[in-house]
DNA sequence: CATGCTTCTGTGAGCGTTCACAGTAGAGAA
DNA sequence: TTCTCTACTGTGAACGCTCACAGAAGCATG
């Protein structure tokens, strides 16, 4: 009865365990495990064999400790969370981003900051070098970590152009804007004239893009701009809905209505049913965002899509080329107007 | 101009000029850093004061090399990610375990399992001793992984009790059955006895156990239960539509259903609504899950929440016990009866 | 006064890597 | 021959921490 394997945990074979196997040196084992420059063909060969039979796996605390770089990155979402938690698109957002760093082999720690002392927790953690960078969801503008992490010098990418933080800053970004003139130039060539509008919260750029969008396509259509055919939301599915209510109430005449998100589409949707109007026959709805609430209602959404999934990936490659030393960077990707039922 | 801090992160301060600023001995710093027993109280004020005066943060590499903890854990999805993206409460938990773990100042690495290459990767991480536990989202049955990272000794608990693996793995999960009881009870207290069902996958435990309350409390009532009053879902919205139909065609005097999830109860009310059928008055739909999908609906849904917010703290309550040494162990948490508008 | 116990402190070793450097061998040039 | 150059390899020193151990000081006990 000596000391079995199972159940406990085995210690994992070192460096030192492959290069003996191999009948080389610990730097040579570390040279092929760093890409193998400087290294002759046999003992390549007699290194990888090595590193199958032990089943080697490099220890990334001694390497970090050593580099001073940790190898991972951290996912950071800051402030108003629960719109974010709602959102499906949050979800293909993290998956793509934990996705496209996996290919490169960094894990991606998941931050959250609601409280106070989780606030000065996760700066204290970033600061102190834990993660070699750092990807950001927050729309809030003027965010305090954020721009603590930015004064600090950590490498910063954040989704959706930030507002309020130094120029320093790289972020990637559909082209709302964009994607809002498509919707609009759209509900145009189905006819409508008298076009409404639920905007995002005109303190982020998201929201006040798409509204920019909108005018700038009325005006080329020679359409002076309504005020009262235009109202904010602030994404929110009831936001929505008493958007539309006031819309109804401001312009009985509207024969189409821009939302600034399916999310706040689906109330605007369930107030026009209320209100007797159908669509998109009396009204035409045009969403933002093309999530999964575009097809879980009746009609479905015409909508834009935004890129998430090159959101995200273009997000890691920006932040892995500023860890690696390159500038801060901007990138703004197509919107694709989808068609549905709803317009 | 010589070099600036502006830009650039400047070498954190360590354990040694701590011990400097104190006038103590790094021995007596990582005393206080690792709770402080046998230290006197003037070494312990001065060393507290050094820490704050430096910005001192523990570099847990060096920490993690030596004592062989990583003090992190991984929260793997595997399998049918579609499914868990879609569904808000995936981010209700994964929340919630993230901000469980903060205040054991322990990071989360978000690990999804796609692709085969994924799983590889994945697998080898974890063995390797990268994080000290798993917190494991599968439904999948005979998960691959999952039962490599039990063989593997890997400290394990998984959201919902987890078919196919051994008993050694922790899990923490909603009262199905209870909950599906106590629906169904609702139901008959509404009067309905014609009662379908829309249930979940069969081949995992929730939509097991929810089938099985609801034959229960039919027994009970002394109701047979009615092959053609019951079609099995997959819990996707699509499925719960699909069900819904089968269900108008089998058993056309039906005055209620439950259903499994909110997601396909959502489906269930658009095709009662296409039927004619007006809910709660013809028939009465209950849900599960209590979702923000549930009061995205008109009418909004009578549903079963489940204690996500609990569930997540209880994972990583006994995941850190079995990392400290503890025996597996099940929680089973009790759920509770919503009453909203569609029963 | 020796002995033991408790409480506290400093020291050296070592965790598993990488990195800088020294060194070797072989080829080609002077 | 001697020198230089290139391609490759091994070695010691670090990285920042914890842990085991030795020891000191204070106090009670024999």
């Amino acid at each position: 009865m000596t000391m079995s394997n199972s159940g406990g945990r085995r210690k994992p074979p070192t460096i030192h365990d492959v290069a003996r196997e191999a009948g080389v040196s610990r730097g040579t084992v570390s040279r092929v495990l760093n890409g193998g420059h400087y290294v002759s063909p046999a003992a390549q060969e007699a290194v990888d064999a090595a590193i199958r039979k032990t089943g080697y796996v490099v220890n990334r605390h001694a390497r970090s400790l050593i580099t001073g770089r940790s190898d991972s990155v951290g996912f950071l979402l800051t402030e108003p969370q629960e719109r974010f938690f709602e959102d499906p698109n949050f979800n293909v957002l993290l998956r793509g981003c934990t996705q496209a760093l996996a290919a490169h082999d960094i894990p991606l720690l998941l931050m959250i900051a609601g409280t106070e002392d989780e606030r000065r927790r996760i700066t204290r953690y970033i600061s102190a070098g834990h993660v070699d960078g750092v990807l950001l969801v927050s729309s809030h503008s003027g965010d305090p970590v954020a721009e603590e992490l930015r004064a600090a010098g950590v490498p910063l990418v954040a989704c959706g152009k930030p507002i309020g933080l130094g120029s320093k800053v790289s972020y990637v970004a559909a082209d709302d804007r964009d994607g809002a003139r498509d919707m609009v130039r759209h509900l145009l060539s189905l006819g409508r004239r008298r076009i409404g509008v639920v905007t995002g919260p005109l303190d982020t750029p998201g929201g006040v893009e798409r509204l920019a969008g909108y005018e700038e396509v009325l005006a080329q259509a020679g359409i002076k701009v309504d005020e009262s055919l235009i109202v904010s939301g602030d994404y929110s599915r009831a936001s929505g809905e008493a958007g539309a209510e006031r819309l109804l109430a401001q312009a009985p005449d509207m024969d189409a209505v821009f939302v600034a998100s399916d999310l706040m589409a689906q109330g605007v949707l369930a107030a026009l049913h209320r209100a007797g109007k159908r669509v998109p026959d009396d009204i035409a709805v045009g969403g933002f965002d093309d999530s999964p609430a575009a097809t879980a209602v009746t009609p479905e959404l015409t909508t834009i899509r935004q890129p998430w999934d090159r959101i995200s990936s273009e997000m890691v490659r920006v932040l892995l080329a500023q860890i690696g030393g390159e500038d801060a960077a901007a990138v703004i990707l197509p919107t694709e107007l989808v068609r549905r039922d709803s317009a």
